[in-house]
DNA sequence: GTAGGATCTAGAGTCGACTCTAGATCAAGT
DNA sequence: ACTTGATCTAGAGTCGACTCTAGATCCTAC
């Protein structure tokens, strides 16, 4: 009943979340951890669920193209706590504005993709169904 | 009357493609020119609109993400001319897909932006409706 | 004929985000 | 006691795609 939160060594941690332990312990260093990580007996790092969750974030903010320096900027609001709100959301705004543009843009290249990719297809379907080429 | 193609200098392709001059020399190191790039009196890169019309389908191939050392086999198949239609198609719908991928992904992640983006609106709206705090 | 600007080549440098290495320490199993 | 495997730190290396530099050459306009 008092099962507070199961304590993850730095190797479950990667496993669960797909990070390598390298990449763990580089997002630590370069500020990207919204609580320092804390250390377990031999100085290992202790991993709760909580950063687990922070990570998945992490990991999709990260997927969706955020540099490093904005995840850096964001998670430093959040570690400082309540009153910054107004900040954390132009910053998350700013992202946001990007990846539909970025959403936008790569819709547009599909568009000529499948469009080449369907002359191809034709091109193809031709010279197959007409062996004298 | 007898207008082929007006012939354009490097500068004025990278004006017309948004590339730059050092990223155009670069791309013809790398395979990417179709054909190799015609010169002038003087050694000078003599380009043609057929050129600026295949750079602009190699940006939206970048733009989506397609490697290098693909382009340029995609290039170098375009190059052999007419009879691997098949293998061109091959090239485009494996691009095809992972770009389809990406978008699903990148569509995932706004999802969860948009979301945060909802719940931080929330929280300043109430905050500077409410002064008190 | 000379100054300015565009172009040439070869090769070095940059940037972001990891990834890997070396050498030490530690925990668990036999 | 010993081996194995996970973890630690500091710092070097990698990769992709350019970007920039240096020094030479070449047109154009004055």
């Amino acid at each position: 009943m008092t099962e507070v939160t199961p304590n993850l060594s730095i190797g479950q941690v990667a496993e669960r979340t797909g990070l390598s332990v390298h990449a763990l312990r580089f997002y630590e260093r370069e500020g990207i951890m919204f609580s320092p990580v804390r250390r377990g007996p031999g100085g290992r790092r202790v991993y709760s669920e909580d950063d687990v969750e922070w990570l998945t974030l992490c990991i999709i903010l990260r997927a969706s193209g955020m540099p490093l320096p904005a995840l850096r900027q964001y998670t430093e609001l959040v570690r400082q706590g309540e009153g910054n709100e107004d900040e954390r959301l132009e910053l998350l705004r700013l992202h946001q504005t990007r990846v539909t543009a970025q959403l936008a843009e790569l819709g547009r290249c599909l568009d000529l993709i499948n469009f080449k990719v369907g002359v191809y297809e034709d091109i193809v379907a031709h010279t197959a169904a007409d062996p004298a080429r």
